[in-house]
Parts: C-alpha cells; sequence; structure tokens
DNA sequence: TAAAAGTAAAGTATATCTGTTTGACTTATA
DNA sequence: TATAAGTCAAACAGATATACTTTACTTTTA
C-alpha cells in the first residue's frame, strides 16, 4: 500500500487525486462536484494527467536508448525464435555479453509486446534494441 | 534508431542533450565548454535530468499501484517459490486471475528484484501489489 | 433518442520549473 | 598531494505548466 507522494512523481496532487478517483468509479462530473468545480475541469486535469503518465514512460525508454548501440527491426510475420536468434548473433556481433538466456528473452518479448504478437507470431512489426550491459529494449 | 523528441518526454531539450553527451564520455567541463556555459551549470542541469527519470518512474509505478488491490511484503530469508505460491494463492482468494503462469513469474520477480535476490532466496525485503488485470507489480 | 458523460478550444492568473551564475566544498585520479 | 572532475547552495529572470472558466461539440448508455 506504499504510498507515492505528488512531488516524487512528474503528476501534481489534484491530478493523482482526480486518476485516484476516476480509478475508484467516479464520474468526472461527481469529482467536480466534490471540489466545487466544473466537469470541465476535471477532464482536462484527467487529460493532462494521463498526457504526464505518456511522457514519463517515454523518459524512461529514452533512457533505455540512451545506452543501446545495437538496434533493429522485426518485421511482421517473423517468428518469434527467429527474433531472439538475431539478438543473440547481433549481440555475439557486438561482443555484448547477454544477461538472459534465449528462454528469459522470448518470455520477455512476449510480454513487453504482448499486443503485437499471437502465439509465436509477430503480427505487428516493432524495434529492438540492445544495451552495452546486455539489455533487451523494446520499442 | 528511433528518436525522442523532449517535448514527449518528461525532460527538456537541455536535459537530453546533456545526458547524450555524458553517456557519450564527455565531461561536465567539456560540455559547458562546448555551450559557454559554467560546469556547474551542467551538473545542475544533470541533477535535476536524473531527479526527473526518477519521477517518471514513480509516475508509472503509481499508475500500476493504482489498480493494485492486493498488496503483502515479502520478508528477508523468503524463498522465490514461496513468494510465487503466495501471488497464487492471494490471487484465489480474490478471484483474480493470474496472467502469468509460475515459471514466468518467478523469472519477472527475479529480473525486477535482482539486486535483492541471490539464487532464489531473498536478502532484502520488499513489498508485491497484485492488478485487477492479474497483473504484478513490484516495489 | 434523450439524458448523462465526456471532450475540445481558447483564454488567463498564478504557480512551478529551468537554466544560469557565483563562490565554496567534496571526491576521484594520475 | 596537486589537479581535474563533480557537487551544493542560494539567488533570480524568464519560460512553461497548471488549474480553472465558458461555450460548444461528441460519444456513450439506458
Amino acid at each position: 500500500m506504499t504510498k507515492m507522494d505528488a512531488d516524487e512523481t512528474t503528476l501534481t496532487e489534484r491530478q493523482m487525486e482526480v486518476l485516484k478517483l476516476r480509478n475508484e468509479g467516479y464520474s468526472q462530473a461527481e469529482i467536480a462536484q466534490k471540489f466545487g468545480k466544473t466537469k470541465q475541469n476535471i477532464s482536462s486535469i484527467e487529460k493532462m494527467a494521463w498526457a504526464n503518465v505518456k511522457k514519463a514512460g517515454n523518459t524512461l525508454k529514452f533512457v533505455k536508448l540512451l545506452k543501446a548501440p545495437i538496434w533493429f527491426s522485426v518485421e511482421e510475420n517473423t517468428d518469434l525464435d527467429e527474433i531472439v536468434g538475431r539478438i543473440f548473433s547481433e549481440a555475439d556481433k557486438a561482443k555484448i555479453h547477454m544477461t538472459y538466456d534465449s528462454i528469459s528473452l522470448a518470455m520477455k518479448i512476449r510480454e513487453e509486446a504482448r499486443d503485437k504478437i499471437k502465439h509465436r507470431l509477430i503480427l505487428k512489426g516493432f524495434e529492438i534494441g540492445i544495451n552495452k550491459d546486455g539489455e533487451m529494449i523494446l520499442v
């Protein structure tokens, strides 16, 4: 139940509060009434909040990208095993030691690209980066 | 090599630039000279940048936490299998269907708590949340 | 299809953040 | 142990973000 303070995040107190109440099922109008504000105001705060969440995700991606010297695209209809093979060979070429075995890698890919994979087949292309530290980044 | 624009992240153009150059091996003083600024300035920008990165991470955690009705602590010296068992039983109790099998869960825990686990043993306690959607959150 | 719920856009006062300097201090490194 | 590299703190102008309103429009749902 670890609390999160607004000043430790990229959200404001208000934004966190609105997200919380929305999550509990309140309508924007209800929250507005509770605070004595207009519903449009709550709508706008909620929108800003999600925009900030998206930016936060991109920030973390940027930091990971920073350290990724290897980068390649995965096309549609590729098989998962093929990707894993490619990762190891690319890492090898660059003398990077992957910190995952092939099973973990396959799992990680499936997990992070859930919406783009069905069974072991890629439905929608994406990009993969490899860190100096042998970490994989999926974008 | 996907570029990331400053306005899509919680970092400013300057902050991203400094992080990039630092990553390429430049000293703060060198970057300062390049921009015609003081080294303290670069130090401060770098510091702000990392603070923002940290906040971005907390923001994502907050969002995950939002949807986690189940929450429990993992004590030192617990075995990994014990944790996995606990997760399934807690999820069961709350009638949540976990979207991972026990092997994937164990791997995910090991991966996300790398610094707190050795072999299959917990060295440093942490907390685990479970989503409505059967996702696991580690804090 | 009518009511409820939510979004868009434009404007604005105020709050917060950013980049910047200077001076003093700490930490690493050859 | 000198020198280079980096950090801390206080101060401040300017830029950006936030919460808010109003009017008008769209989407969802019973």
